[in-house]
DNA sequence: GAGCAATGTTGACACCGTACACCAGAGTCG
DNA sequence: CGACTCTGGTGTACGGTGTCAACATTGCTC
């Protein structure tokens, strides 16, 4: 060994991840990462263009972490609405227990042009195919699916951000799981209610 | 003049603010402020006892501006339903034309011990002033009024940092004043709907 | 084995936040 | 009036950062 690292890259974004877990993006740095490493600073740089890349890059991982934390909240013989709860749920759960990781998860690169989403991220998918799921059993009117992921998705990720970095940062677990069930349900019920639009 | 320049913390909020409407929170630096004052670095340190408290100075003005342009879209003859809305959607509004300043908005700064928050912030106030208004008029059962903010606050947030900083932050403007309201409305809806809770 | 592309290293530059010691000016008191 | 002190500025310096340019080393291929 010594000279020649061989899987800098993936070394480097498995420490990044370490790091990142309770330091979050911002101790996502050049010199720390590679100094942990064991390697020189520039090094890093034949892997990725800038820091920004580098951050991107386990971000993606992050990324696959909360789509994993949030399958794995998912009961298989769970009904559709439970599987749509349990999405929102999971989502919300990882963001007060991996907070680092989850400020992460949520980074958008900045890629393609106006308008076009790319591929979407895992678990955002996975709020699709519990809507799609829940319209399929007949929980919801398919006149009533479009845009229904983003008010779901608003509603859990904003109560997500009030918990991480907002005025719910210091409250109790307890209250936080009551409050995040009664927020998932409001939406949930706002959604297959019957309103106009 | 010149030696003691006067309102030193008052001029470097003001500057704060300017740069920060485009620049957002990372723009705020010791240097940069006190240059652009033209003042040495380490005079503002006279006033603030790092840059963290700059930032959370600044960020305080950015919440006054943040609740003055709510307030601005509330038509004073608007029925409380529609006041609500105009609530929500100001919140949105202004964080989609008003980056920057939005992003200081949000912040929350760390103080009192855990559990208590402290007096809620401007911003916050009028959605609560909003639901007990609704609540008067008989739009919203007031055994349902209990941790309605925080429904209301979730989505409305979570949409504004989706169009901010996520997947929705390339979206033409009509896509997304229309987004927003039906996001707004479908919260409204799983609140005054008959649920359980 | 020679040449080459990939992947490291070293050194330097410009910038940042901030700690420490010092100085200018205004106000007060003997 | 002159000295004393308090407030709010200045200068210098330290350790940290991201990043560029030039150079060294290694393994792959002809």
């Amino acid at each position: 060994m010594s000279y020649h690292h061989g899987g800098l890259r993936a070394a480097l974004i498995a420490e990044g991840l370490r790091v990142a877990r309770t330091g979050g993006a911002a101790a996502l740095g050049m010199r720390e990462l590679t100094r942990a490493v064991g390697v020189s600073p520039n090094a890093a740089y034949r892997h990725f263009a800038d820091r920004q890349a580098l951050v991107l890059a386990v971000a993606l991982e992050a990324q696959d972490l909360l789509a994993d934390a949030m399958r794995a909240r998912i009961a298989p013989s769970a009904s559709p609405l439970d599987r749509l709860r349990a999405v929102g749920l999971g989502y919300i759960h990882f963001a007060r227990t991996e907070r680092g990781w989850f400020e992460l998860a949520i980074l958008t690169r900045d890629d393609g042009p106006p308008g076009t989403n790319g591929p979407f991220p895992a678990p955002f998918q996975l709020l699709l195919d519990a809507l799609d799921g829940l319209v399929a059993s007949g929980g919801l009117p398919a006149a009533r699916r479009a845009h229904a992921e983003w008010a779901c998705w608003s509603t859990v990720h904003g109560f997500a951000d009030l918990t991480t970095r907002g005025p719910l940062r210091r409250q109790d677990p307890a209250t936080l799981d009551a409050l995040a069930s009664y927020v998932v349900d409001t939406v949930i019920e706002g959604l297959t209610s019957g309103g106009s639009t």
